[in-house]
DNA sequence: TTAGTTTTTGAATACGTATTCATTCAAGAT
DNA sequence: ATCTTGAATGAATACGTATTCAAAAACTAA
């Protein structure tokens, strides 16, 4: 039988619980909703009513009415590699308590086309983060004209309209090749991540100009995936050709580590025959057989600014797109040979 | 102005789509949730209309009605843990295509209390996953009066009236005590997990079952939090006492990696002064430094009996919760010493 | 006391969809 | 032509909340 009481073993709604407490359903949604006025005593019924319905309010209800789901999307390449699993946990822990629900999405793609936010936008998400991937064009005006956010994290587009905070690759590189050219380098290997992404641009650009400045020709490229193997493969390449390097920049620490067991394999020591430098500086160069001398992107700073840039832009409608570019610094461990 | 086209910049809804296309709100309705049946002509209109107004149905106002809101909820420890966050990855490679959509959450806790679940609850989630912790005798309980289905992934309780799928420990450690057994170690050591888990007590209970058949009684017992530190430490302190230990069988591969770091540093090579095995057979084994003898985990059946079985206790309403249990293999590298 | 002010309250409504129910429509059988 | 049947449709309603508006209650000041 169903009664009043047990609905058919729904959960208890407003409507139950204001019953119970001898009130209106709209004093009971004033008291979870909070802000608004309701007497000390009514607001004691209410909770105590509440707690013995073991009500909760109903959040696709709500954000109904409020048109706030308090729900943002995450679209993210690489979970695998421990810097992006770092960043996931890194964004929970500083939404969650701002009472935001973390939908997370993991996408193969360097560009994440519309189809891919479809279901991000059903649901209403309020706004999309998106880590180590661009946005479609189509994408990003779908989601301009839903009215909802989107930020990249450690990548940016020019044209795009869309906001991003990311690490500032140039002045890393520069930093990075200055520091290589004073330690005695002359002949480099670059393995970045995919051609024509804004963080592999910026760092050749950086890198470039320095070596340029000292008049330093020698300087080979090979476009990798972030991955280990990418950079295993590549190392291997490198060092069974005829040609000298003195050192093999990468465009991430799990590329370095590729880089560096390849490297040994191949009998080279580091940094005594080969000096490699990572970038990231994730928590696993503090073990023992990676002392990767490495760039380290200020990460929680970062997360922190993504954060603030999607609650502002949430909240004033019409928000003009920003890009911010974080510093970080250079780690020195023991993968760079120093001077003669 | 707010004309009937604009509507204020908000969304189309299902009743715009029905004006232009010259129908009711039911029949559109009827095209997104498929089943019911449409006339070509009409459903053709209504495609079109909707995809001018760029209409995408509501998720909450569906959830509301059909009280099915395709969300699940993942709780996750240890998601730097690589074995886990390739857990998240093909987790959301199963759920996506089934059109469920993931909310993600991270804890830090060994069993997760209520208050951790309260927003999933809010959010009507149709289940939770819990991975490499327990839900709270209070959590189950008020899962199960809500009507939403857990699972523990990875560990499983007794008592709990809560489903799990996890690797056979048990069998597990019986067959790493053999195989260990049978190359001629005699002294061991055993870095756990946290005591009291599910996971370490049956691996204790069937590595010391081989042992004690064979009447071997050495093995020293150090519980960890599966972490590289946690390895490390615990090495260190091993081998630096002046009991000599044949071989270390290691909770977790990345306890294994502080192992051998540890020791190499002290002095020892492994295999020859040290065996060590580790558990999960993470990507990262393939890496030259690690050749880590291993327990592989069976990550992707795992996830896949995860799955069917949330779906079937979604579906059917009061199933009786079930434990499954998986079996893995022995993956031998090159950490255990050969036998003399 | 009374008039005026503020706070508290409930009835009614809207959010955007799926579904029930009754009605219309088209087609096939006689 | 009529009757029967099944498909196609729209009107109305429900889901559970927040909010508006007007009424009631509780204070304040005189």
């Amino acid at each position: 039988m169903v009664t009043k009481a047990n609905r058919g073993n729904r959960n208890a709604t407003s409507e139950d619980v204001a019953q119970l407490a001898g009130v209106s359903q709209a004093t009971v949604s004033r008291v979870f909703a909070g802000g608004a006025n309701v007497s000390e005593k009514k607001r004691k019924k209410i909770l105590d009513a509440a707690a013995a319905l073991e009500y909760k309010p109903n959040a696709q209800a709500r954000s109904l009415i409020t048109r706030k789901t308090m729900m943002v999307g995450i679209i993210m390449r690489n979970i695998r590699d421990p810097f992006y699993s770092a960043v996931l946990e890194i964004f929970h822990t500083r939404l969650s308590p701002l009472g935001y629900q973390l939908i997370f999405n993991n996408s193969e793609n360097e560009i994440i086309e519309e189809w891919e936010i479809a279901k991000l936008l059903e649901y209403n998400v309020e706004g999309i983060i998106v880590t180590d991937a661009l946005l479609s064009e189509g994408a990003t005006r779908k989601l301009k004209r839903s009215g909802i956010v989107s930020i990249l994290f450690n990548r940016y587009a020019e044209g795009l309209n869309c906001s991003a905070v990311y690490c500032d690759n140039y002045l890393a590189a520069q930093q990075i090749a200055t520091y290589l050219v004073e330690m005695g380098h002359r002949t480099f290997a670059f393995i970045s991540g995919p051609r024509n992404t804004s963080t592999t641009v910026d760092r050749l650009k950086g890198f470039r100009e320095v070596l340029l400045e000292r008049k330093i020709k020698d300087l080979t490229i090979i476009p990798g995936t972030y991955t280990y193997e990418s950079g295993f493969q590549a190392a291997q390449e490198l060092l069974t050709r005829n040609k000298k390097i003195d050192c093999i920049f990468c465009g991430s620490d799990i590329i370095a580590l590729g880089v560096m067991d390849a490297a040994r394999l191949v009998g080279f020591r580091i940094p005594e025959d080969l000096s490699v430098v990572g970038f990231d500086n994730i928590r696993m160069l503090g073990w023992t057989p990676y002392p990767l001398t490495t760039w380290e992107q200020p990460l929680e700073d970062m997360v922190t600014s993504t954060v603030d840039l999607l609650l502002k832009e949430i909240n004033e409608k019409n928000a003009v797109p920003r890009i911010i570019a974080m510093k970080g610094h250079l780690v020195i461990r023991n993968t760079v040979r120093k001077k003669k």
